[in-house]
DNA sequence: AGCACA
């Protein structure tokens, strides 16, 4: 198994993303991909040498994360399958909520990697590169409180969380700009939800991703989860 | 391949 015997963890640990998209439009499109196991605290990724293509995404929840990381394994990706495991430890937001955070052991914890970074400088008597990168808070967006079912990522899409006033002419207005759009289904009997069906699940993704938390009014963030088969 | 919180 690719989680290995990491053990459960809220976070997971995404690796083999693809290093051309930048750091910022990776974590919204991280963020709007994943929002539909549940709500998300934090969205981590670094472009460091050693920190590239991985990034963390860190769930309220540990059933959301478990549902993640089976359903979007090897999910394409800005081409690229995505691999996803537990992360090994505690995010620090995570940390900083239960009260474990603790300043002086993480600057130690600083230290020490940077001790060895500089050990392994010396060993390989070369001159490297060094690159840098800031980041700051994540993105926060409504999303669903409470957990969710768990469905593979699929051509179709589910919208909830639509005012009354949304009628599927807007709704195709809003997602015929992504390719493979094929038709919205409103049904009259529910309001509020509507179905948006795509020609493959890839397609279906990059309109969630695109759309995902989408405002029609400002009281209405829209939901996009894939559609239950 | 690579597990951090700039």
């Amino acid at each position: 198994m690719l989680t290995g015997d990491i053990p459960p963890n809220q976070t997971i640990y995404i690796k083999n993303l693809n290093e051309k998209v930048k750091k910022e439009e990776l974590k919204r499109s991280l963020y709007a991909l994943f929002s539909q196991y549940g709500r998300i605290m934090d969205v981590v990724a670094l472009k460091t040498p050693k920190l590239r293509g991985q990034a963390w995404v860190v769930f309220m929840e540990v059933t959301a994360a478990s549902n993640a990381v089976r359903q979007m394994q090897n999910f394409p990706f800005y081409d690229k399958p995505m691999r996803i495991q537990y992360a090994k430890t505690k995010s620090d937001c995570v940390a900083k909520e239960d009260g474990s955070y603790d300043k002086k052991k993480k600057l130690e914890e600083k230290a020490e990697r940077k001790q060895r970074a500089e050990e392994a400088q010396q060993s390989s008597r070369a001159n490297g590169a060094t690159a840098e990168n800031g980041g700051s808070a994540a993105p926060f967006r409504q999303g669903k409180p409470s957990v969710k079912e768990t469905v593979a990522p699929n051509n179709i899409l589910f919208i909830e969380n639509l005012p009354y006033e949304a009628t599927s002419m807007m709704l195709e207005m809003l997602f015929q700009q992504y390719p493979g759009f094929r038709e919205v289904r409103m049904i009259e009997a529910k309001p509020g939800i509507a179905f948006v069906e795509f020609e493959d699940d890839q397609q279906s993704s990059m309109a969630m991703q695109a759309l995902q938390g989408f405002k029609i009014t400002p009281q209405n963030p829209m939901t996009i989860t894939f559609a239950k088969k």
